[in-house]
DNA sequence: AGCACGCCGACT
DNA sequence: GTCGGCGTGCTC
């Protein structure tokens, strides 16, 4: 019998932590168990257990007992901590990190302090006045958290003071977990124990004869609970749940025939759980549409690539109905094969368009995942999961990786390409498609990759063939790809042609799609009124306190907004610098491309669509919804406008200044920008005239304008490849970024410098990139630099992690260096 | 990540 | 002299 448990916690930290099993445990508890921990002097964590031995640790350590098994059955099904170990591995962040990942937080119990009084003061204890009002804050019978108590109190810090007035015994503490999780309960009724008896029944209904309310109810109650059915097996338990409010439904005079029933002690009320999962109701299958033959052939190839390959690239041009293809795959696999499949989509708010087609032919076998829905809706289809009624599918968000899947067969990764596909802040720092690839492996299951515009990572793969490679390049019904046309900025605003920020052409044809009934997108990458504001005679412009940044003027709000940190500021009614009244606004947000709008269309209806107006949930399919509908005309937004919306009557796409995307400093600016646009432009014309895009630019002569024009991935992949190649780039090399941050610029620096020393050893020169000083060089008050190691694919990618891990631990080795944060970003986007 | 412990400046 | 600030280290 295994003594010791090594537990996971939600925490930083390096390793597991050993703790004692108390006999009474001993033999229940089981790896991937959840249990109730001690950590340090008072606070409670829920653990995951992910091993069980004999081995007692060192004696140094003060090993304390596991104080309770939280749940029964274990939370993770077999290899899911194998996924969870690889992630820690090859993303070089603490397990403890990855758990909290995992788990919706709904699972992760955590103790908090609470206080209480204690005995009254003596007359003689001398208080402080400080002490008094916190001791007068305390309650005798209701424990009080910390926040609560400083809520009432104000001031500094009131730890310290009730560590005194706990010492003197004024004042008590207590742990509590906080269940943050409650099943969701319905009130239901049933027979009291005594009337569970066809008999017990049959006497009962000569005494109801006088009040027929009661007899019809009850009677209406055993019709609902088919309770002849069960008496006549002598078995109570096959009695129907009869929720209260299904009883009561429709029967007038029901409540109050009901509590004369159960002050008769016939009926009674329990809680009941049920589910909050929002599932799309089972309906009637929808017909799928009969497939294309481009989409059979699809499918087969698909086939065929899985019979040798695990993972298949389906690279299909905008509109080619990759949805109806991953639809049959789906079904195929839970149908015919018994298996069940996980459909990933980016994080974006857009689920809601893929979740009605899905769910009008999977109906209630559909489980959704989204960090948008309650936690309690993500507990909850996480528990189901676990049992035999797992929804077969889950559609999901790429936290969906970590769901238990009993029996997974098929991952679906939608719109691969997308960035938000990798999480950038905090630890783990996975990218949820590569990681789909491993979940895959662990599991036996197959990736399908879906995209119009591929990765060049994946396409690559495709290409040498570590994956299939699937093209479909015909539109739904023959629909054409738009017509794109460069319109030149640069020469349209020196001959003064162009005073708004859009284009003749795009005035024209706007104009021209407004007076056909036909819908506009105009896509801008940049959010607020204008991005920078300057002294019109010193030029000053107004930065963020905390961050490297320039402000970025809301004139909604009337705020200047600093874009990475949030912080709100009051714009300046002079320059500080000059004292000049006068400051202009420069450059383009969509707040100002709305405005712009309005005064050249006073008449359209325009909806806006960027971070600012979709902070919820709804208001996102609030202008979605308008916009699908045609109660707006014009649609503003940034990057989310691209995002796979599927729009009938969008003729005109303008894309208004491409070069915010060309001119980004990194080495995929223009595999984006291509990406992007080509999402973009995929939005026009998708039913009627062929549609337009007008893209506007300073640099028409780029090669990447050109292949957008002619949507041309092959061209683009041939370029931006021999250019990686060149300069090793992806997918030549792999990357590692390195930050290290400090609040003092000076501390940053030199540590960076010397992080960087301790690596050049080990590398070849041209492999170390940096330390720069980024673009952005400080964020909320820390200043960053930045390393980016280039890693060679014949070396060892597991020596390097050690070479990382050592160089990091030498560094804050230097007392100097020991605040500084150094965070590694494996494969960063 | 908390949270206790310990060192040092502001104020009674 | 004490209060309360924050930097440092540990948690089985």
């Amino acid at each position: 019998m295994n003594r010791y448990a090594d537990v996971l916690l939600p925490l930083a930290f390096k390793q597991t932590l050993t703790y004692a099993l108390p006999p009474a445990l001993q033999g229940r508890v089981r790896v991937g168990s959840r249990v109730l921990v001690q950590l340090g002097p008072r606070k409670y964590y829920s653990a995951i257990v992910c091993r069980l031995h004999d081995v007692p640790p060192p004696p140094e350590v003060r090993v304390k007992d596991v104080s309770g098994l939280v749940d029964e059955e274990s939370l993770l099904l077999p290899g899911q901590l194998r996924l969870w170990e690889w992630m820690a591995q090859y993303y070089m962040c603490a397990s403890g990190e990855v758990m909290k990942a995992a788990l919706p937080s709904g699972l992760k119990l955590e103790s908090e302090m609470r206080l209480l009084r204690g005995q009254p003061p003596q007359d003689d204890a001398a208080l402080t006045p400080r002490e008094e009002a916190v001791l007068a804050a305390l309650s005798e019978d209701e424990a009080r958290s910390v926040a609560d108590v400083q809520g009432r109190v104000g001031g500094g810090s009131v730890l310290p003071v009730v560590r005194r007035l706990v010492e003197a015994g004024l004042a008590t503490v207590e742990e509590r977990v906080v269940r943050q999780y409650r099943p969701r309960t319905v009130t239901h009724v049933r027979l009291a124990a005594p009337f569970r008896s066809e008999a017990a029944l049959n006497a009962l209904f000569p005494a109801l004869h006088r009040a027929p309310k009661q007899e019809t109810l009850l009677l209406r109650y055993l019709e609902m609970s088919h309770a002849a059915a069960a008496f006549a097996l002598d078995h109570d338990g096959l009695l129907e749940e009869v929720p209260k409010a299904d009883l009561l439904y429709g029967a007038e005079g029901g409540e109050a025939a009901f509590a004369a029933l159960r002050k008769r002690g016939v009926l009674e009320t329990y809680p009941f759980e049920t589910e909050r999962i929002k599932q799309a109701t089972a309906q009637p299958r929808e017909l799928e549409h009969p497939l294309t033959d481009e989409q059979e052939r699809a499918l087969r190839e698909i086939d065929e690539v899985f019979a040798t390959k695990d993972c298949c690239l389906l690279h299909g041009v905008t509109s080619s109905g990759k949805t109806e293809v991953y639809t049959q795959l789906i079904r195929r696999e839970i149908e015919e094969r018994g298996r069940q499949a996980l459909y990933l989509l980016p994080e974006i708010a857009l689920t809601t368009q893929i979740m009605q087609r899905l769910g009008r032919v999977f109906g209630g076998q559909m489980g959704v995942y989204h960090s948008k829905f309650p936690d309690a809706e993500r507990v909850e289809l996480w528990r189901r999961q676990l049992t035999e009624r797992a929804f077969p599918l889950v559609l999901g968000v790429r936290s969906a990786l970590f769901l238990p899947f009993r029996k997974l067969g098929l991952i679906i990764v939608d719109e691969e390409h997308e960035t938000s596909y990798k999480q950038a802040d905090p630890a783990p720092r996975y990218n949820a498609r590569d990681t789909a690839l491993v979940l895959a492996r662990l599991t036996g299951a197959k990736v399908l990759l879906g995209t119009a515009t591929p990765a060049l990572e994946t396409y690559r793969n495709a290409r040498q063939g570590k994956y299939g490679l699937v093209e479909m390049f015909r539109r739904f019904g023959d629909r054409r790809l738009p017509e794109i046309v460069v319109e030149n900025v640069k020469e349209l605003r020196r001959k003064k042609l162009m005073p708004t920020p859009f284009a003749p052409r795009l005035l024209r044809e706007m104009r021209d799609a407004l007076v056909h009934r036909e819908q506009v997108i105009l896509f801008q990458n940049r959010r607020g009124y204008a991005p920078v504001l300057e002294c019109r005679d010193c030029g000053w412009t107004p930065h963020c306190t905390r961050c490297d940044v320039p402000l970025t003027f809301h004139r909604k709000q009337n705020k200047l907004v600093c874009h990475y940190c949030g912080n709100l500021y009051d714009v300046p009614f002079a320059c500080p610098q000059c004292g000049c009244t006068e400051l202009r606004d420069l450059g383009y947000g969509t707040e100002k491309v709305e405005a712009a709008v309005r005064a050249a269309f006073p008449e359209a209806r325009i909806g806006r669509l960027d971070l600012d107006t979709t902070r919820s949930r709804s208001s996102y399919d609030a202008i979605i919804g308008d916009f699908a509908r045609g109660a707006t005309d014009i649609l503003i937004g940034t990057q989310m406008v691209t995002k796979g919306l599927d729009f009938e009557r969008v003729r005109v796409v303008g894309i208004l200044c491409a070069d915010q995307l060309l001119n980004q400093p990194d080495f995929r600016a223009h595999e984006r920008a291509f990406q992007l646009m080509a999402q973009v432009a995929g939005r026009a014309g998708r039913r009627g005239r062929r549609g337009l895009v007008v893209l506007q630019t300073r640099q028409p002569e780029l090669p990447v304008v050109g292949q957008v024009v002619r949507n041309d991935y092959a061209a683009l992949y041939r370029t931006q490849l021999a250019e990686r190649e060149v300069f090793g780039f992806p997918p030549f090399v792999r990357l590692i970024g390195i930050s290290l941050k400090h609040r003092d610029e000076h501390v940053c620096a030199a540590a960076a410098e010397s992080f960087a020393a301790l690596l050049r050893p080990h590398f070849r020169p041209d492999d170390l990139l940096g330390p720069d000083r980024p673009s952005v060089g400080r964020v909320q008050l820390q200043y960053i630099r930045r390393l980016l190691l280039k890693v060679r694919p014949a070396l060892p990618v597991q020596g390097v992690r050690r070479t990382l891990q050592a160089a990091g631990a030498a560094l804050q080795a230097v007392p100097a260096y020991k605040r500084v944060t150094l965070t590694f970003d494996v494969d960063p986007l």
